[in-house]
DNA sequence: TCTGGGGTCCTAGGACCC
DNA sequence: TCTGGGGTCCTAGGACCC
């Protein structure tokens, strides 16, 4: 058995959860820049407003109902999942963050208790250590976990809890569940179901399963066999090395020179190098993209990218930011209004694990010396022990482009300054 | 005026090998 | 007229997730 334990409306309630004045008032949290609505409690989702609206197409609804508006603040997101998933890494034998605001926990070794019980229990807990709220679904497979999840969300009388373990308990579910409402099932897929009468879980478990395997693959298949009870997904416990990292930001405002766009693309470039020395992994390629407004209607559009080899694998920051300023020079056009850039590091490898590329050229080879680590390492340490860019490179600048968040809240549980503007 | 960011997996098709 | 069989690797594009 699984359970799927979901955190509601995470991000409004993280908000929540430092400003209790708020428990019963409609909250909102926007996206980077403060562009869309990607998070709201309940009482926001009664008044109509949709995931994913731009900001100020409901600008005047929000002033209305005297909506709290936030940015959104990935620090306090992160560190709040952080304790979430500890609490919830101590209450089963094993996990699997999916998301950051869900996990799988083993159930198996439960079922001979009642499992409705210590559902309730988990909820509580994290309730009480962390003051977010959850629901938590099991099943037999991750997708019944999942559906039973949602009915949980969806119905008050559930309580938080739904546990599917009898056949008619699971049939029941499938034929309340709309084919779009199953994991993996996205926009594409449900559009062709339907259009084949398939329209709810229970039409899906049923359908002709090489029709299933030849017009959804075999992604599809393992769906449908989920859905039947057999269970295809197994529990992550590590979470697999990286194969890519990107960094990208809309720009607060429309950016038209090179010197800017340098900036931009050095930033990015710098924040990947420090995610790639996070994950331990050195990159063989690197792909820079800058991009005008999709919703411009000038006839002035323009999308560049491109991708190229990096001279040898590595994290370097210098290396990184040199090869992502070649590769800019090369698709910047003069005269467009640039909104969006970001630098993408693939060829992911974990460092020193021996599949390293050798140059054909050896005395080209630069000499990525204990030298040159320990100075990244020394950047990264200072970065950490005294914030974030204490120490930068001189190229990384972003007073230009940086993003609008008018409406950040504070970083409570990872800055001292900030803990102490707690009201109380 | 104003529209997010970061990922994965799978398939088809082209290029290549013997 | 007619022209084999069995593979791998890589990339682009499309689907999905949060």
């Amino acid at each position: 058995m699984f359970a799927l334990v979901d955190c509601n409306n995470f991000y409004a309630s993280c908000e929540r959860t430092f400003r209790p004045e708020l428990r019963l008032c409609p909250v909102v949290v926007l996206s980077n820049n403060d562009g869309c609505i990607i998070a709201r409690s309940e009482e926001a989702k009664a008044l109509g407003i949709q995931m994913g609206t731009p900001e100020f197409k409901c600008r005047d609804l929000l002033k209305k109902h005297d909506v709290a508006v936030f940015s959104s603040n990935y620090a306090l997101y992160g560190d709040m999942s952080s304790r979430v998933m500890r609490l919830l890494g101590k209450l089963a034998p094993e996990i699997e963050v999916y998301s950051i605001d869900e996990a799988f926990l083993d159930m198996t070794s439960f079922t001979r208790f009642n499992l409705a019980d210590y559902a309730q229990h988990i909820r509580k807990t994290v309730r009480l250590h962390t003051g977010i709220p959850v629901c938590v679904g099991i099943a037999p497979t991750k997708t019944l976990a999942k559906i039973a999840n949602r009915i949980a969300k969806k119905n008050p009388e559930y309580q938080g809890v739904c546990v599917l373990s009898t056949a008619e308990e699971i049939q029941a579910a499938l034929n309340r569940t709309k084919v779009e409402d199953i994991w993996g099932i996205g926009r594409q897929w449900s559009k062709l179901l339907q259009a084949k009468r398939i329209e709810t879980a229970a039409d899906m478990a049923e359908a002709s399963a090489p029709w299933i395997r030849k017009n959804l693959h075999i992604v599809g298949a393992r769906i449908q066999a989920e859905l039947q009870g057999k269970s295809c997904l197994e529990m992550e416990l590590v979470r697999p090395a990286k194969q890519s990292i990107c960094t990208s930001r809309s720009f607060g405002r429309s950016v038209s020179t090179l010197v800017e766009l340098q900036q931009a693309v050095a930033t990015f470039a710098g924040k990947c190098a420090v995610k790639l020395r996070k994950e331990n992994s050195i990159a063989s390629m690197l792909t820079v993209f800058i991009a005008t407004s999709p919703f411009d209607d000038s006839g002035n559009r323009y999308w560049g990218t491109r991708t190229a080899a990096l001279p040898h694998s590595t994290n370097d920051s210098r290396t990184i930011l040199r090869a992502a300023d070649k590769i800019l020079d090369g698709i910047f056009r003069d005269g467009k209004a640039y909104k969006k850039a970001g630098v993408i590091v693939s060829g992911l490898v974990p460092k020193g694990s021996g599949s390293k590329t050798l140059s054909l050229f050896p005395e080209e080879e630069p000499v990525q010396n204990e030298r040159d680590a320990r100075l990244m390492q020394a950047m990264d340490a200072i970065n950490k022990r005294y914030g974030r860019g204490t120490v930068h490179l001189a190229a990384e600048n972003s007073d230009a482009w940086k993003p609008n968040q008018e409406r950040l809240s504070s970083c409570y549980t990872t800055l001292w300054n900030d803990i102490i503007e707690v009201k109380v």
